[in-house]
DNA sequence: GTATAATCCGTTTTT
DNA sequence: CGGATTATAC
């Protein structure tokens, strides 16, 4: 088998161990992939096991594409017979066979995150809750939580640490509303994200021929990202090797950055407890970055408590040194990103794809973008608003989906007075009501409108139901394209959208018109046997943006650090590193956030192959206000033998998009300087901080001079004792109030000047 | 019931 | 700042 010539030791005893619980831990670039494709095929081809009883799960559905490509490419078609894809899908297709079993039909509607919150917001509402009280989105995660642990509402209502919880919470009535929820989802005949999996869970429970079916079925099971599961993955996958005892988990507990949706680190630990004779391989050398790269990373995970021992390593050159850039404000740093990717292109000869730039939260691709832009750089956003959320994409799906389940009251909510058709919301919410008060199916109440509704909406709504009854019958005798044109068509739909002559909604109609593609698309490919629109629904409710097929145009990828685990790219930009922003605000409460925080910056350093960028700007827009920003901790941690401080400052605008390459632009003050010496803002905790003014405005402190007073956010107030200038960088000593003397760099401080 | 204006809200990450 | 929900007028 000339395919193991090619593995390191390690990697190919991790391949070589197929039979019994097998734990890999696979630190950044060490080949992961590589090693769970070989061992795949090294079962297909030398162990003759047969592809159809090999399960292989994976977190994203581009992660599974990806490695069912490349086992193809090693042992040929066979491959496709191996079991391959998300959590979610393979349970979802598993549901849909056995949903009888659990009291669901086997068409049940999957309910995305909005739809989750739109039903949690009609229930605070029908509860006659505080919606600000009860927000959908803290309400959603809640439940999530309880349903990621396998808590029933039941087990949520009677713990009283739960209880105890919510009420100090100030929401006692959570266990009510989840409870709420579950019922109404079950008559939709619905189920969110999280219960493809805890219902998975109930089926393996109470229908143990079932959990013994597809543990025959699945003699090996493999597990990617496994620290990324949560309780109720974990136990899926633990029930389905009892049996064979076949199973290995592949992960990277330092790449760990999904504790905030339920996956708990603590699943790899007790991993050993549950398989007393599990073999563990540790891949510690990297294939994919520089030594420099390698070593940063390595110095900032370093940080962190909670940790499994490696020693990830590379025989790469040392590479060049991470580059620091500070910018002015978010939009200067768009422009040195920018300049830069326009300089090093040319320089180094390399395409648009080899760089990538890695922000923290969507928002900020902005400014970014813009920049790009006018440098006619192009660039491709992974991830945010996806194309399955647009408003004109959902509602299409929504005529779908309640065609073919119309207990689907999401479904029904978005469509039935869209286009208008003079059904408001008061006859909506009358109907809603109608079904509860009865206990009837809604279809059953839309369909006999008159007993509940007034003659004018009840004929119209009675003229919707002919519409719905009308589609039902084209889709049990079409395939999904043709069944899904006609409804684009007969709804109105498409007439509306047409009808709108404005850009966004030539825009929307051509969203629309790419969603009938894809389901021809769907409907074209032979490997789909069941061309039901059904079918095609299934399919889509668990797509996200990432999958789509994207133009293949050489392009700059911008994306969250999230959606970029797994990827690498040669150039890495890391921008925004400030407080509050990375690491975020929200995730500062315990260790254990700030943990995950740095893991996640430790995940984004670490995809890069030749060379790496850390940015900060020292100001920002947020919620439209222009705030100050102080450089992220994160880059005090790491190794600064690996750091250098870049000189480039933004040139200045200049009409066009070319520019001379390399032009400095005029500077101003913007000095640059190291983050080593930053200013001793972190105080003793003890000690107390002064809280600013009010109206604390940080001043211009160019022309700031011995004598003068001065406030500052933490010292308070005090006076300048001498202002000196040490290569870039301006210092000023001040003598504060209560805090002593301080020496403070002048870029860096935040001093309102006290005329 | 519908269309427009005012206001409020938030931005963490994803299946 | 932008969207999404709500108040007001028609």
């Amino acid at each position: 088998m000339d395919y193991l010539e090619g593995l390191n030791p390690p990697q190919r005893e991790a391949v070589e161990h197929t039979d019994g619980p097998v734990m890999i831990i696979a630190g950044a670039g060490s080949g992961k992939t590589r090693v769970l494709t070989y061992r795949i095929a090294h079962l297909i081809y030398s162990k003759n096991v047969d592809p159809f009883s090999i399960l292989s799960l994976t977190f994203t559905n581009k992660a599974a594409a990806e490695m069912r490509h490349r086992i193809e490419s090693l042992v040929g078609l066979d491959a496709r017979n191996t079991w391959m894809g998300t959590f979610h899908s393979v349970f979802a297709k598993i549901l849909r066979v056995e949903a009888e079993k659990i009291g669901y039909p086997s068409n049940f509607t999957i309910y995305d995150a909005d739809d989750s919150k739109s039903l949690i917001r009609t229930i605070v509402k029908e509860m006659r809750l505080d919606d600000k009280v009860y927000k959908a989105n803290a309400v959603l995660s809640r439940i999530s939580g309880a349903k990621n642990r396998l808590i029933t509402w039941k087990a949520y209502q009677d713990d009283p640490y739960v209880k105890a919880d919510d009420e100090a919470a100030m929401k006692p009535k959570m266990g009510e509303i989840y409870q709420r929820y579950q019922d109404r989802l079950f008559k939709a005949g619905a189920m969110d994200f999280d219960d493809l999996l805890f219902n998975t869970n109930v089926l393996f429970r109470d229908h143990l021929d079932v959990l013994n079916k597809y543990q025959q079925r699945f003699r090996y099971v493999m597990v990617d990202e496994f620290q990324d599961t949560n309780l109720s993955q974990y136990l899926i996958t633990k029930k389905l090797a009892a049996v064979h005892q076949n199973i290995c988990v592949v992960g990277d507990d330092a790449q760990s950055i999904y504790a905030f949706r339920g996956a708990d680190i603590q699943n790899i630990l007790n991993f050993e407890k549950d398989y007393p004779d599990l073999f563990v391989v540790k891949l510690e050398q990297n294939y994919r970055s520089t030594k420099n790269i390698v070593e940063a990373a390595n110095s900032i995970i370093d940080k962190n408590k909670a940790q499994l021992k490696k020693l990830v390593w590379t025989s790469n050159d040392d590479g060049d040194l991470i580059e620091l850039v500070k910018a002015s404000s978010d939009n200067e740093e768009g422009k040195i990103v920018a300049q830069t990717i326009f300089e090093e292109k040319n320089t180094k000869k390399l395409s648009n794809s080899d760089f990538a730039i890695l922000y923290r939260t969507n928002s900020q691709s902005r400014a970014i973008e813009e920049a790009l832009r006018k440098l006619n750089l192009t660039y491709k956003i992974v991830g945010g608003l996806s194309f399955y959320q647009r408003k004109e994409i959902k509602d299409l799906m929504a005529y779908m989906r309640f065609t073919v389940n119309p207990s689907d009251e999401e479904a029904f909510k978005r469509i039935v007075n869209y286009p208008k058709r003079g059904i408001g919301n008061t006859s909506v919410d009358k109907l809603l009501i109608a079904a509860f008060d009865h206990d009837m199916p809604l279809w059953e109440v839309v369909q006999n409108s008159h007993s509940f509704l007034g003659g004018r909406a009840a004929s119209q709504l009675a003229d919707f139901a002919t519409m719905i009854q009308a589609f039902q019958i084209e889709v049990e005798r079409k395939d999904a394209f043709e069944a899904a044109n006609s409804i684009a068509k007969q709804s109105g739909l498409l007439r509306e959208l047409y009808e709108d002559k404005t850009i966004e909604g030539l825009n929307r109609y051509e969203n629309v018109q790419e969603l009938l593609n894809a389901i021809k698309e769907y409907v074209d490919n032979e490997e789909n046997e069941d061309k039901s629109l059904g079918a095609f629904l299934q399919e889509i409710a668990l797509l996200t943006d990432n999958d789509r097929d994207k133009d293949t145009t050489d392009a700059i990828t911008l994306m969250t650090i999230h959606s970029s685990k797994g990827l690498e790219f040669k150039q890495v930009f890391v921008v925004g590193m400030e407080e509050d922003l990375f690491p975020s605000q929200m995730m500062m409460q315990s260790r254990e956030d700030l943990e995950e925080e740095r893991r996640l910056f430790y995940v984004a350093t670490t995809r890069a192959m030749d060379k790496l960028y850390f940015s900060y700007a020292l100001t920002r827009y947020r919620y439209g206000r222009l705030l100050n920003c102080e450089p992220s901790r994160f880059l005090e941690e790491v190794n600064p033998d690996c750091i250098k401080v870049n000189k480039k400052v933004a040139a200045k605008d200049m009409p066009g998009a070319f520019r001379r390459e390399g032009l400095p632009g005029s500077s101003e003050s913007t000095g640059f300087i190291g983050i080593k010496k930053k200013p001793a803002s972190r105080m003793p905790t003890q000690m107390k901080v002064h809280t600013p003014s009010p109206d604390f405005k940080p001043s211009n402190t160019n022309n700031l001079q011995a004598e003068q007073l001065v406030e500052h956010p933490k010292f308070g107030f005090g006076k300048v004792q001498k202002i000196e200038t040490e290569g870039l960088n301006r210092k000023a000593t001040i003598q504060f109030e209560h805090f002593g003397e301080k020496t403070l760099l002048l870029s860096f401080a935040k001093l309102r000047i006290i005329d």
